[in-house]
RNA sequence: GGACGCUUAACUCAGUUGGUAGAGUACCUCGCUUACACCGAGGUUGUCACAGGUUCGAGUCCUGUAGCGUCCA
């Protein structure tokens, strides 16, 4: 007897179940073996926060990638794990040290922030991990890594060492964008513009050789004037030319800077046509002091304060400085005028205050021989993008080649592995002289050694009373994220993970960071392995809020997936997500709040985003309660509401019309026996289903091949809901309970129902390993058209394909004429409000092998449009007072006597017969053309004939119809 | 400024090589028929952003305009 399943699918209890038996089961755990591997790598969340639903998109469809290839037979690898995203942490962990305890990090310290920092990842770790988890993601826990963990360690030490060796890892000066908030260079990605109400002054300095002139310029900072290294002029511009070689005194440093001819910096019509020159604070200054070979002042300090250089102005913070810049230059009658303007200012998007361009020691990669190669990767099609188009970011943004700056001025991350000594190289030498992993490199600038080690150096190894000190800057977090493919299997090991898991299959990720991390995967795995990360790239679309922006753990609009799980389900979350990844276009998340109390649904405006209202009450119950969102913890004081969207009731829905399509067969299976199926015994119906099914299927793996898995998704729906529960379960019920036909209807069922469990298990794994579970008690051997032991769990059963003979288009054929008969039909019943217990009787115009045709259906249409007598063949007669159906292959006459209302049916019919008449106008339109009958393809012609014809029929009998119903 | 994408039903979105516009949700009518009311049957809803062009034929291809989004400068 089998196991009586509950009316309602219960998503939590599956869950709960299933996640244990699974792990337990290891069935994720992947080692090498004699099969082909099929692999994905993570892209590692990073730890500042929790996972939203722009992840649970990006890991459900990793999942369903994964799960399927598992099914396929491949041995499938999912390696999990978190990014340390140094600058993003260290700064959302500093904002909340400032917030509660009101310290900064200098207060602290390295050790101590650094201590908190591996706290806050800790406890988001967890999250995250358990985040994934509940997605049902089948990810190899066991490989689980952090990409500052010690495995991932020694793969960034073992790249910088042998990058720096090769000569692809230097230091230099460069304008860097200076966060004077954080004291931290941050990344060009890492900084918005915004337009913000600034001055623009004009001033003027005295030119030395010839008293009485002066040079005028304007600026928007003047505090830069305190750097400034020349005055540039446009070198065709008359105004000036005498004037090009001449000296000026910047007025409040008293130094003395040369007026210098660039075309490419001065802009004649822009001003003056003149402009100061501050290398060491502007990029376009920056540029045009390289070419013109000019001294860099930098006159700030890491805080954003004036420097020594500024003589009287050090120490005065930038913007005072500013001030005191324009009154002293003013008091010197230098000053000419101020004007408001807004500029276009660079903020950092860590600290979102204004970023200085500052000129500092950095470390970077030197991109053109590594960039080279993964273009080369792509071009070569080694590496493909799907969809093809993001190649082009991808090939655009390597091809500027531009070197990668690699440190960051933070405490939370890879230490740059390099020492500075003042040694002479002699001690260097006897110290590390035969120890291969250590090298060094001359700094003559500074004097110095630069030592760079594999491991950590201690000052110790190196004898006498030198400097002997590391370097305090850490790695930009992509330097370890791009070893991610090969650092997580162990490299620089030699590993059988390696030699079996890479490179990886697929790459699934957002476009966003195509050129960050991508890009930069590709390089180091060529540099470091010799091999590319991974044969496909997946890009999905992203989630956005219900207001187009995109979600972000920073912005805090996130959606936790958490939420939707515990409202909808998992199924239903992975089924959502599914449909949503199509191939353009991104997707809006219209939320709701759930108020906690009473279960209301109450909308979300725009000003409860960002975690900015607090409290809000609940319109029905009047209770308050927080609004949902990424909060750090739980409010004592006041219940946080869920947030839910009805983007996931299909999903749910889905996964309830599953789970009771397996309770009506499990509900039906007493007495089942196993056995093959022949096709040539089988009945319409059956055959019918198996075509879909098997067309299902070829469709399905087709789909998740190229990457569509929205098609995917609805595809499943579809054949599951409307062919097989709709109709073929429903014409299956007869069948069950005829003892003659019982058996085979049996095996038919529990072998598609099979089927569908299959297809549907790397999208929805909760509710069809239930579902699976309860079948194999009663049903423990089953599958079509042979039957086979049955595996233990869904996630383990192999992905279904069938004989290529299931497919029969006539059969298809004849079914959806039934279909339609039905339908119609059933329109009729609905129109004149016939209930489904007055059976109504059907006549049937239509050529003798239809007829035949529905004779053989009959007991179907009978029953599934509650039809009386059925009538058909070609001499059938419309019968008084009937309703009238017209089709390409048959007229439908529905005896309605005493139920007809001729008026409404009359009216009916003639906005039909418009309709008719309006298509068959434009059919023959195209015939009568002359260009549609030359150019138009054959096969075009005759559909457009065969549809004349058949209007030309239908119109006939509508008319027909008409005339009767007003002769009464 | 450059690149890519988007604008289709009330909402959120599909629409593969040009050949009579679809889904989910919502809405309306009817139905507690022994799997499912998270259900069943049926129904309503569109100048496919706008303007040109190519074509026998354009939601689909080309050009331009407007708005939105993202990435790179």
């Amino acid at each position: 007897m089998a196991t009586e399943l509950p009316p309602q699918y219960d998503p939590k209890a599956a869950q709960e179940r299933f996640l244990v038996f699974w792990q337990e089961r290891g069935y994720f755990t992947a080692r090498p073996d004699d099969r082909t591997p099929y692999t994905i790598v993570i892209p590692p969340p990073n730890v500042t926060g929790a996972l939203h639903l722009g992840h649970a998109l990006n890991n459900s469809l990793q999942d369903i990638l994964v799960r399927w290839r598992r099914a396929q037979g491949y041995n499938a690898l999912w390696i999990p794990g978190t990014d340390h995203a140094g600058i993003a942490t260290q700064a959302m962990v500093e904002k909340r040290i400032r917030e509660t305890d009101k310290l900064t990090r200098h207060d602290l310290g390295r050790d101590e922030l650094v201590r908190r920092i591996w706290a806050w990842k800790d406890q988001y770790e967890a999250r995250i991990l358990g985040q994934l988890r509940s997605l049902g993601a089948s990810c190899d826990w066991s490989r689980t890594r952090f990409t500052l963990d010690s495995v991932c360690t020694r793969a960034v030490r073992q790249t910088f060492f042998q990058m720096f060796k090769d000569g692809l890892i230097y230091r230099g000066k460069r304008l860097v964008n200076w966060d004077a908030q954080l004291q931290t260079s941050v990344a060009d990605d890492e900084t918005y513009t915004e337009n913000t109400k600034g001055g623009f002054w004009t001033f003027k300095y005295p030119v030395k050789e010839l008293p009485g002139e002066f040079i005028s310029f304007s600026t928007t900072r003047p505090e830069t004037m305190l750097g400034d290294t020349a005055v540039c002029v446009h070198p065709s511009d008359e105004r000036y030319k005498h004037l090009i070689g001449k000296t000026v005194t910047v007025p409040l440093v008293g130094r003395d800077i040369p007026i210098i001819a660039d075309g490419l910096l001065a802009d004649p019509t822009l001003g003056t046509g003149c402009v100061k020159v501050t290398p060491a604070h502007d990029p376009n200054d920056y540029a045009a002091g390289l070419r013109n070979k000019l001294p860099m002042i930098n006159i700030l300090t890491p805080d954003g304060r004036i420097n020594e250089i500024g003589g009287k102005y050090a120490g005065l913070e930038r913007y005072k400085a500013r001030e005191a810049v324009v009154a002293d230059m003013e008091a010197l009658g230098l000053f000419l005028g101020r004007e408001d303007r807004d500029i276009p200012l660079k903020y950092s998007d860590r600290s979102k205050t204004p970023i200085e361009p500052l000129l500092s020691d950095q470390w970077f990669v030197r991109m053109d021989t590594l960039a080279q190669a993964a273009i080369e990767a792509v071009t070569n099609r080694s590496v493909k993008f799907f969809p093809e188009r993001y190649a082009r970011t991808y090939l655009d943004w390597l091809g500027e080649k531009r070197d990668w700056c690699i440190s960051r001025q933070l405490w939370w991350g890879h230490r740059i592995p390099i020492w500075y000594t003042n040694a002479p190289e002699e001690a260097l030498k006897a110290a590390f002289g035969d120890d291969p992993n250590v090298i060094w490199q001359r700094d003559n600038e500074n004097n110095q050694y630069l030592v760079c080690g594999l491991t950590d150096l201690v000052p110790a190894r190196l004898p006498g009373n030198y400097r002997f000190e590391q370097d305090g800057d850490v790695l930009d977090t992509w330097f370890s994220s791009a070893l991610w493919p090969h650092s997580t299997m162990g490299w620089p090991g030699k590993t059988s993970d390696l030699d079996n898991y890479y490179p990886t299959s697929t790459l699934v990720t957002s476009r966003d960071i195509i050129t960050l991390w991508v890009a930069r995967m590709v390089m180091t795995g060529l540099y470091n392995v010799g091999k590319i990360p991974f044969h496909h790239v997946y890009v999905h679309p992203k989630i956005l809020d219900g207001f187009g922006e995109t979600m972000s753990k920073s912005k805090g609009n996130g959606l936790d997936p958490l939420d939707i799980i515990d409202l909808y389900g998992t199924d239903a979350l992975r089924f959502g997500m599914a449909v949503t990844a199509t191939e353009t276009q991104d997707s809006r998340m219209p939320v709701t709040n759930i108020c906690p109390h009473c279960g209301e649904s109450v909308p979300v405006k725009q000003e409860h985003m960002y975690m900015r209202t607090k409290k809000l009450a609940c319109p029905k119950c009047k209770q308050s309660f927080r609004p949902g969102g990424p909060w750090p913890a739980d409010d004592p004081e006041l219940k946080t509401a869920k947030q839910a969207s009805d983007k996931f009731d299909q999903g749910r829905n889905f996964a309830n019309k599953l789970w009771n399509a397996a309770r009506f067969l499990l509900l039906n299976l007493d007495g089942y026996t196993p056995g093959p199926v022949h096709l040539a015994d089988l009945p319409i119906e059956d055959r019918w289903i198996l075509s879909r099914l098997a067309s299902a299927t070829r469709d399905i793996t087709n789909h998740l091949e190229a990457y569509r898995f929205s098609e995917a998704a609805r595809l499943l729906y579809e054949f599951t809901w409307s062919e097989f529960c709709d109709w073929y379960v429903e014409m299956s019920k007869g069948r069950l309970r005829d003892e003659m036909a019982r058996p085979l209807a049996q095996r038919i069922l529990a072998g598609v129902l099979d089927g569908i469990l299959r297809l549907a298990q790397p999208i929805m794994p909760f509710v069809t390993e239930s579902i699976w579970q309860a079948l194999n008690e009663a049903a423990p051997s089953r599958g079509l058209p042979t039957p086979t032991t049955i595996a233990d769990s869904v996630c383990i059963a192999a992905w279904p394909s069938y004989p290529a003979g299931f497919h029969d288009a006539a059969m298809e054929a004849r079914l959806a004429r039934m279909q339609d008969l039905v339908r119609l039909v059933r329109e009729i019943r609905n129109r004149y409000m016939v209930d489904t217990k007055t059976t109504v009787d059907a006549f049937i115009r239509c050529s003798s092998p239809v007829a035949e045709d529905f004779r053989l259906l009959a007991p179907f249409i009978q029953r599934l449009g509650s039809v009386g007598a059925i009538t058909t063949g070609p001499d059938t007669t419309k019968p008084k007072q009937a309703a009238t159906q017209v089709h390409g292959d048959f007229e439908l006459y529905v005896s309605l006597v005493g139920l007809i209302d001729v008026p409404k049916e009359i009216a009916r019919l003639e906005k039909q017969r418009a309709e008719k008449a309006k298509s068959l106008d434009a059919a023959r339109g195209k015939l009568n053309n002359a260009g549609f009958m030359a150019r138009a393809q054959p096969d075009v012609v005759q559909a457009t004939k065969d549809q004349v014809e058949e209007l030309q029929t239908q119109l006939e009998v509508i008319e027909e119809t008409l005339r009767d119903l007003s002769a009464g």
